[in-house]
DNA sequence: AGGTTAGATGAATCCAACT
DNA sequence: GAGTTGGATTCATCTAACC
């Protein structure tokens, strides 16, 4: 549907590229509507009193950089405000937001989130696995850094591979606190000298599950504050397309190499656990048109206390109820709904067979041809 | 040093007592500057639509008391800035305040706090180790709360039990995620009929870690929103001292009554807080997710005899088969079931290695931290 | 008595396609 | 666009009933 749902103001996107410039500026050049994610890392107003010593008087290295300095929180909120509303702008109707940020930045961005009528739909902590120690011993361990995921507006259909996280997560459902390392190693892009490149890259594991749970390949992400293209690196893997903003010209450089040097997955690798939604809906009267049950045979429910007749046009009649199988299922067990499919069951060779059984056989057929 | 500051006016405080009315009124009819701290558990402002069912089809007892209702953001936020003023005047120069909320309502709490001067010390997120699950598989399991830890201002000489946390973090500095049950069981309050007393009792445990952290004995802790008064019960047992505003009769009917039952330095309640700590289970799909395997690498059986593919959810796919490693495993061998962590091997340097040393790796970085 | 199984429940902004 | 119908969807834990 997402993919169908392109039209020509998409083909004029700028994809794939590291664009040059402010981010609110470039937002407002691009066409609305016309971005299915936006992932956003702005900077943190950190409020460094003086710099910060290990215990051993070794200098940590404080995000101190020029851009990472704001006189208040007025003037935060007036940024942040400007940004959102860029990049709402830019979002398709049924398109998301996922911000991240720590105490110090993240309410006023989620306050601001809920102003312009973003509708937010979970708060997600990345729980970092190994987190810079608290060296003076005067709070406790700042060991996680908080997500927020909301879709343009309320009612809004955003993407949610709801399967494949499951099956990402050992199949139970993926919780809102996600436990991932932090960004070190190979993956940790440096300069020249050996220092690293970007003061707050994130890791590409964080961005992965992201992108598999809230966005299908072909999708179009937008990184206002793209950096060294940690969103741009996993997009391209995963076989989606980015747009990057990015003011730095040295980050886009190191942005630039690391692009260029990534390849694409296998489409077949891509391809994610489906939901059963996503199948093609069977009428339950096909089964009676087909032969694969016959008017007047008895239905038996999965609790065995209730029985009811097939009849010609794929209605079902109980005892003081005719209607469809959901219908007299759930007039039967005195309850708000109920899905017959996997309510009710059928008699062959004197074994009791889910209906859903047919279902499945016609699903069979239909990918067939 | 906190408990010689206790001047005259704390003298005249209203001590271990529940007062009768609305929080804000309350407090500004006590003497300021008076308070060590301050625990707020405020109405979350939850916006449910309609019903939700369970998969079996019972009804979710739903937050939907008039005390959680508020007609916009505006009336939540006005509402939310007059009790942290209020607040903020009881509190000592060195004191501070916790707050906790969701999504819906802790960002527009953080931002306020923020404005009025308070400094933010650190968010705390609560990981409910049994959080109610999604039950349409639409989002994220809200699995956790944010608690916010904030002095009354920059500068503030506030308490901070560094020893006593790390002692009850089994030697290690205490993070800013806290793993905890949520309150149920013998320790949930319930009224007459058997229902719950309180829809939103928070669990002793998570009291016990705030007042051992942020407390010492003989301080004074006031709770604008007591309910049931977990705080209080908490506060008595650790031999601190509480005031609890509550305006609803019954909350403070069952508070009286629990309050009575509690004695001080209770070792019972101590044992409560040892979090046990989840055996670390590692899903596949984190191998993936951390690059240490990739979509669309092959894995060997360990009899060689089979090979199958790792896609982006860390599913696996074989010839005629698609799911999980163990699935997958168990349906190329023909067995009812079959442990993929031992049965998988992928290639590196020529040389086959089994994923159960990955999940080594993973394991033994999770114990370090 | 001791172990097993079935049932209940928790701060929840929880559907989508068709007529 | 509103109303109707199909039918998809749950995890950890505690309690009570039941062998």
């Amino acid at each position: 549907m997402k993919t169908k749902s392109k039209g020509a103001e998409v083909k004029s996107l700028p994809l794939n590229q590291i664009l040059d410039g402010d981010c609110i500026e470039v937002m407002n050049s691009l066409p609305e509507s016309s971005v299915d994610l936006i992932f956003a890392d702005p900077p943190y107003n950190l409020q460094l009193r003086g710099d910060l010593h290990r215990p051993d008087n070794s200098k940590v290295d404080a995000v101190d950089d020029h851009w990472d300095q704001f006189d208040s929180f007025k003037v935060y909120d007036k940024f942040t405000r400007a940004w959102l509303t860029a990049a709402r702008r830019l979002l398709k109707p049924d398109g998301a937001i996922w911000v991240i940020g720590s105490y110090h930045n993240v309410f006023r961005m989620g306050a601001e989130l809920q102003n312009q009528g973003f509708w937010i739909l979970n708060d997600v902590v990345w729980r970092k696995s190994n987190p810079m120690p608290n060296f003076r011993g005067k709070r406790f361990t700042n060991a996680h850094e908080t997500m927020i995921w909301a879709s343009k507006a309320e009612g809004s259909k955003y993407t949610f591979n709801y399967e494949a996280l499951k099956a990402l997560n050992e199949g139970v459902q993926m919780r809102s606190d996600w436990v991932l390392p932090i960004c070190t190693g190979h993956e940790r892009l440096k300069d020249e000298n050996g220092d690293k490149a970007h003061p707050t890259q994130k890791p590409e594991s964080l961005l992965h599950r992201v992108l598999i749970g809230s966005t299908n390949p072909g999708d179009v992400i937008l990184d206002p504050f793209f950096g060294t293209g940690t969103t741009g690196a996993v997009a391209k893997m995963l076989g989606r397309d980015f747009i990057g903003i990015e003011r730095e010209e040295t980050y886009r450089e190191v942005a630039k190499k690391r692009l260029s040097k990534i390849r694409k997955f296998d489409k077949e690798a891509l391809e994610v656990t489906q939901s059963k939604r996503a199948e093609p809906r069977v009428a339950f009267g096909v089964l009676v048109e087909r032969g694969m049950l016959r008017p007047g045979e008895e239905l038996w429910s999965l609790n065995g206390r209730h029985k009811a007749k097939v009849r010609a046009d794929g209605t079902l009649i109980g005892d003081d109820i005719k209607g469809s199988i959901h219908q007299v299922g759930a007039h039967l067990e005195g309850a708000p709904s109920c899905n017959g499919w996997t309510y009710w069951q059928f008699k062959r060779d004197g074994q009791k067979v889910p209906i859903d059984l047919l279902r499945q056989q016609i699903r069979a057929e239909m990918a067939k041809h």
